[in-house]
DNA sequence: AACATTACTGACCAAACGGTCAAGTTTTTT
DNA sequence: AAAAAACTTGACCGTTTGGTCAGTAATGTT
């Protein structure tokens, strides 16, 4: 049983070192995938020995759960915010922006994830089927109303979502290909991606 | 040096076991990714030994190499029809149309590619700064002259085909996350999602 | 039928990997 | 200052994995 894991208060060289055990671990485990991951690389990239990550951490899986966990509440974050009450172009507007922002500032979490989701989800799905869903569900209900209401096109949420989901997170996770598409051009991909984005989604909600 | 690769002819087993391995090898890569495969779990698949494997393939990448070169084909084949000469939005149309059967039929191919792009495109960065980048760039300005002359918004090529790639792509490579929002929904996600993906694009595109 | 080529495999190897442990060092507590 | 608790690591272990090879079986050729 890791140090970290037992019931008494945790210590301040604790906190530090699983800190950058995790750290370490997110630039790893979203480079390489958790198959493609070793305990040595989190280890070299965290200055630590091997042993040493294994007195904090169970094992590796641990630490790749660990990471999701913590990655899976600010990743909904957004979608939490909209509100029903607000005008919904703008709320929309405001989630994708979010989104986009998100992709930018933590590239490394969305590939975390979409290696996560790619591999059939084997640590998250529970979180998929109970939380994600209900969250969705929540939200799909307002946007819904929206559209009885008339303040809205009449569009299926869920798809809505679905698309935003793909194509905010698509500048994180195949940054690569995006930028061997755009190549000289120096213009940042996500500057331009946030007005494109926002147009399209706000065109075909306008009633 | 694998028999496959000598430039004497192919017998009739060669093409016959060739086939085989592929088609076992992309079952595996597809859902374990390339470094969470083992060549044991594709000769298993495959009903062949580990070392007849190798008798036909160098090594474990030239698998992944070889499948990466089929798909990058058919993959690109949908961008290739894309005609100046056609109604805009109809080819725009079409094309999503395209991708998204592509997705559905080829789930397995769609995440071999996401896989890769998402470990930084290490077999394939070649073909995207070269031939996609070309293709790109040839059918952006098709998208742009259409802009020009007024029959569709002026939009951004290079986010528009993103958007397309995004969203279509998204229904093979995140299956999981789809099934769990929408669950006891019985419908198929495909079916739902042509039209609403349709209707995105061609109301952003409309002039 | 005899020969040549192709196809196949069990046994094996070296490296990589996840994980353990006894013994040591450092930090905290008293 | 001494004892207790927390922290660290070199050496090690069993397993997995990519890949080899010598020898055998099957197939094709004359």
């Amino acid at each position: 049983m890791a140090r970290s894991e037992t019931t008494k208060k945790t210590t301040r060289i604790q906190r530090q070192k699983t800190e950058v055990i995790l750290e370490a671990a997110l630039d790893v485990f979203s480079d390489f995938g958790f198959r493609g991951s070793t305990i040595d690389m989190i280890a070299n990239r965290a200055n630590l020995s091997k042993p040493n990550i294994l007195y904090y951490f169970d094992n590796k899986e641990a630490i790749h759960i660990t990471l999701l966990e913590k990655l899976l509440e600010t990743w909904l974050e957004p979608l939490h915010e909209i509100n029903e009450n607000n005008p919904p172009i703008d709320e929309i507007c405001k989630y994708i922006e979010q989104k986009l922002n998100m992709a930018r500032d933590f590239p490394r979490e969305s590939k975390l994830f979409a290696n996560e989701i790619l591999q059939g989800a084997p640590h998250v799905l529970p979180e998929l089927q109970g939380t994600l869903r209900a969250l969705v569900e929540k939200k799909a209900k307002i946007i819904k109303n929206w559209s009885k209401q008339g303040k809205i096109a009449d569009i299926d949420p869920n798809h809505l979502f679905f698309s935003i989901w793909a194509t905010t997170q698509h500048y994180a996770d195949f940054d690569i290909q995006v930028q061997s598409v755009l190549n000289d051009e120096t213009i940042d991909p996500f500057q331009s991606a946030s007005p494109f984005l926002k147009k399209m989604f706000s065109t075909m909600l306008e009633p």
